[in-house]
RNA sequence: GGAGAGAUGGCAGAGUUGGUUUAAUGUACCUGAUUCGAAAUCAGGCGUACCUUCGCGGGUACCGGGGGUUCGAAUCCCUCUCUCUCCGCCA
């Protein structure tokens, strides 16, 4: 959610910036809107807060009166008091709508792209931040994609997900579960060394936690539910993980707060199976390691490459090729102010798959969340918050069989031996 | 799941026969005095949000969440959540 202080002092920035997620001047009115809906709701607030002033001062009178004895004088104020009274419900009323018109709106709009977000509509305008720049890993015609991998060596499995659960719950068996498990391992000894806290979060979130990180209200079809007890599996570990710090005014002296967590995600992906969608490339429930950061506004953008570089580094030691995307406006989610996208190279479905996306929100968390810090003098702001996968592994699992099958079977990166106790599959 | 107790400011902890309590007090923390410096001592300060003011300041709300009674609620009533103790079940 956008600060009202910043739309209000920066609103020109604020519709140049939706301008670039391609709003179009109609939608751009909206924040005008939003300035007429605050002067409305201060303008009642006043009203409010002096009535219950008068009503506070009467009501004091009144005890005063009382402990004199002197009923009758008591009585004339309480009609007085009944009367206000009565303006008091209409005007909380009235408070209460206007600031729920207010939110509402306020939730509506987008976060505002950094300076440096190119513009564009579609996910073919991104800038390629990063390209692959050495040939591909040379693979004979008859490759197979990683599903046909999956069944030659019994690696994991679709069908038997079907008759557990459903369609894209897949089972990993044998050696590939073990390669499961020797990635979430690598991947959290790796955030550990760069100084990250290890975090194991609970699955299941309640509501609260859904709507400070803004799966709520707008992602809500995204997420699995348990209505019984009213809670949600997490479609991200950057959901309970950033929710440590919800409400919190953390001294500068603790930022940054760097924190990791290994945890499955669950997705409904409702509506989003199509073509592309085979194998691993799509599922319900896939794991994935989560760097997420509290930062000091200053220091948000440097840490934001420094993030990136974590993953590059990341990608290099599994020694896959991929490149970085800078996201245009029109690809960016909705809470980002900025984004990073990777994509490994799957060699045999010949194509780009998304692994890791590294994003810099700014206060648009937190100022939901209401997270702060609190400075050298004692002042309190908003701190920016980031998060980055790091990495997500069904897709490298995925490139990772296809990139590397050989005709004496799947070799593993040197890095991952140690972890999978096997060099080859 | 059953029975009981409880939830107050960073922490500890009063206040629960409704009314100068604007939430006492201790502790932690900050500033100053004292000191060569420190400890100890003394003095002052010390929550969050919103509104208002050029500023000093002023106002409103918040004692787990929500609702109610009342001129007035931390205090009474309803409801939800959570914590603790005991019992049951259990990895």
């Amino acid at each position: 959610m956008l600060q009202l202080k910043v739309i209000r002092e920066d609103k020109q920035r604020i519709i140049n910036g939706l301008r670039k997620r391609n709003w179009t001047a109609q939608q751009v009115k909206i924040i005008d809107d939003i300035l007429k809906k605050d002067d409305e709701r201060r303008a009642n607030q006043k009203e409010l807060d002096d009535t219950l002033a008068e009503q506070n001062r009467l009501a004091k009178q009144i005890g005063a009166l009382m402990g004199q004895g002197k009923k009758e004088e008591a009585e004339t104020l309480k009609i007085q008091v009944a009367e206000l009274k009565t303006l008091t419900k209409t005007l909380e009323e009235r408070t209460g709508s206007i600031q729920q018109q207010l939110d509402n709106m306020l939730y509506s709009v987008p976060n505002c792209p950094h300076k440096s977000v190119p513009k564009g509509k579609t996910p073919e305008e991104n800038k390629v931040a990063k390209d692959w720049k050495k040939p591909f890993p040379a693979l004979p015609e008859d490759a197979l994609p990683h599903w046909e991998l999956a069944k030659k060596y019994n690696l994991f499995d679709f069908e038997l997900g079907v008759k557990l659960t459903g369609s894209g719950f897949p089972v990993y068996r044998g050696k590939g579960a073990r390669l499961q498990r020797a990635l979430i391992q690598f991947f959290l000894d790796e955030a550990v060394k760069a100084g990250y806290e290890e975090i194991l979060p609970p699955l299941l979130v309640n509501e609260e936690s859904a709507r400070a990180t803004g799966q709520l209200p707008d992602k809500e079809a995204q997420m699995y539910k348990c209505d019984e007890d009213n809670l949600y599996l997490i479609p991200t570990a950057e959901v309970p993980v950033t929710n440590i710090v919800r409400g919190d005014i953390i001294p500068i002296k603790d930022l940054p707060v760097t924190m990791t967590a290994y945890t499955p995600c669950f997705r409904r992906e409702a509506g989003a199976w199509g073509a592309h969608v085979r194998g691993l490339n799509r599922v319900h429930q896939f794991d994935k390691v989560e760097l997420v950061r509290v930062e000091h506004p200053d220091n948000s953008y440097k840490a934001l490459e420094g993030m990136v570089r974590h993953v590059e580094k990341l990608m290099n030691k599994l020694e896959l090729p991929f490149r970085i995307l800078l996201l245009c406006g029109g690809d960016m989610g909705f809470n980002s102010a900025k984004t990073y996208d990777f994509e490994v190279w799957s060699g045999a479905q010949k194509r780009w798959l998304e692994v890791s996306s590294v994003s810099c929100f700014e206060t648009f968390q937190s100022n939901r969340m209401k997270l702060r810090f609190r400075d050298a003098e004692g002042k309190i702001e908003l701190a920016h918050t980031l998060n980055g996968s790091a990495l997500a592994l069904a897709r490298i699992v995925a490139a990772l069989l296809e990139n590397n099958q050989t005709p004496e079977g799947i070799t593993i990166p040197k890095v991952l031996h140690r972890y999978t106790g096997f060099k080859m599959i």
